[in-house]
RNA sequence: GGCGCUAUCGUCUAGUCUGGCCUAGGACGUCAGCUUCUCAAGCUGAAGACACGGGUUCAAAUCCCGUUAGCGCUACCA
């Protein structure tokens, strides 16, 4: 049965490219129907914190990669790694350096069969005798590596490109050991956007950053899976089973992948618009909250036709709250240029006075009600429909862009479409 | 420096193993048009790439060699 493992070091949060690594190995055990397992890579016992671990655990969860089994912490099994290095030393493959225990490389060529490379040479001249205990006890990551792989089974390791100069490492080790050598697969890193290394310049990169600028796991999943790894035909939005359907060592591409913003933005905006109305709601209501948008007593109505109105104009859950904050507080944004356009023109003041005495006496506030009387007074005024919308839509929402009129009108309601109407008669329109 | 990995539109990629179906396909982004009360969405269209130089071959994005560039490793970090 296949057995792979995510094996992170709680040394900081989890970005993008381990998550990556983390959703190869995850895709690669549900396809193949075996166990995905997590490893704690916690021997640096002075940069390890628990927080970093937590986060790491709680970023998984959230993206959806459950594990199998109970996680692996290295640290609690040091005797594990003492005792092996210590059947070295007996056999003569490792030796004392003081309190360390150093390994004796061989002198060979050690091959590598890596399944997205194929076979890497490497000359043991350049391999030197690698550390394996160190003087306070503890293990090196080269040693526990292997000797947490070989104990848990593991039959792929997936990992990042930055792990080829160790394979050959470990598999002398495996050979000293008398192990079973796994079979390698090394995924591509992820790039910066500008194609350089990822680092914390580039802005977000720890998965919980995402999720508090609102993406969605399952598109983020999808945009990962994207990177370094395609389907073979030309799909680009596949649900999890269908990656998971689809996912095979064979297709990981050789080539890293810089990290590209717009196409994120563009999938989750997908997701957004595909997702269920009552549940976009569930999702944005932590975020109205946070931004004190929403209290405890909200209309859940007006929230679903919200939503309504405004999942198609977001990339983000953020976005919603940007959309939609001037239908619940009274402190307008006016946009300068929008009513310099439409209100600051002779005629407005008068023109929206009448809209507003018309829309007074409606009883019912529909948008078909109120499109209908909208052009009707247009026609009756001798103006195009356009130039009593635009003044209309300045004038209740503070912008000349958002969404249709009518249905903004319906949602914002009879009042407070009056009183703003009102509130711009008297004090911007000319 | 040494060792290793990689090289297709601005970006993510298909095609490379198994040479011909590739005057290189798709997606994001960009631009234009349609739709329209604006924006968004949607639809249609356009521009846009085989890093370079040598081979091999009837035929090369695809195989080989070199160059260049980028990246990784070179710790008693992981």
């Amino acid at each position: 049965m296949v057995r792979v493992r995510f094996a992170p070091s709680p040394t900081g949060f989890l970005h993008i490219g381990s998550a990556r690594s983390a959703l190869f190995n995850w895709l690669f055990a549900r396809h193949e129907k075996g166990r995905f397992l997590l490893r704690i890579e916690d021997t640096d016992k002075v940069r390890s914190k628990s927080e970093f671990l937590d986060e790491i655990l709680a970023s998984l969860k959230w993206l959806g990669m459950d594990w199998d089994e109970e996680p692996v912490y290295q640290s609690k099994r040091e005797e594990l790694y003492k005792k092996a290095a210590e059947k070295l030393i007996k056999e003569g493959k490792a030796y004392k350096e003081g309190d360390a225990i150093r390994f004796r490389m061989p002198e060979k060529k050690i091959k590598v069969n890596d399944i997205t490379r194929g076979e890497i040479k490497f000359d043991s001249e350049v391999l030197k005798d690698e550390v394996l205990i160190k003087s306070d006890g503890s293990p090196t990551y080269n040693f526990a590596c292997v000797i947490d792989d070989a104990d848990m089974k593991i039959t792929h390791v997936i990992r990042g490109d930055d792990h080829i100069s160790n394979t050959p490492k470990q598999i002398a080790i495996y050979e000293a050991l008398g192990y079973a050598i796994p079979e390698f697969a090394h995924i591509p890193l992820i790039l910066g956007p500008d194609g350089s290394r990822m680092s914390k310049r580039h802005g977000a990169t720890s998965i919980m950053e995402y999720k508090k600028e609102g993406y969605l796991p399952d598109a983020l999943v999808n945009f990962l899976a994207l990177m370094g790894w395609s389907p073979g035909d030309d799909r680009e939005i596949l649900s999890k089973e269908e990656l998971i359907k689809e996912f095979t060592l064979e297709r990981i591409n050789k080539t890293s992948a810089a990290f590209g913003i717009d196409k994120l933005n563009w999938l989750n905006g997908q997701y957004i618009k595909e997702k269920d109305p009552k549940a976009l709601l569930e999702l944005l209501l932590p975020v109205l909250r946070d931004k004190k948008i929403i209290g405890k007593d909200f209309d859940r109505e007006k929230l679903l036709d919200l939503i309504e109105l405004y999942k198609v104009r977001m990339k983000t859950l953020a976005d919603f709250a940007e959309h939609v904050s001037v239908f619940y507080s009274d402190k307008i944004d006016f946009d300068e240029k929008g009513v310099k356009k439409h209100l600051k023109k002779k005629g407005a003041k008068k023109l929206l006075a009448t809209w507003a005495k018309r829309l007074s006496g409606l009883s019912s506030f529909k948008k078909d009600i109120l499109e209908e009387n909208c052009r009707k007074l247009a026609d009756e005024l001798n103006v195009k429909p356009s130039g009593l919308i635009h003044p209309t839509r300045v004038a209740i929402t503070g912008r000349t862009v958002g969404a249709g009129l009518f249905e903004t009108m319906e949602v914002m309601g009879k009042d407070m479409v009056l009183t703003r109407l009102d509130y711009t008669i008297k004090n911007l329109a000319l």
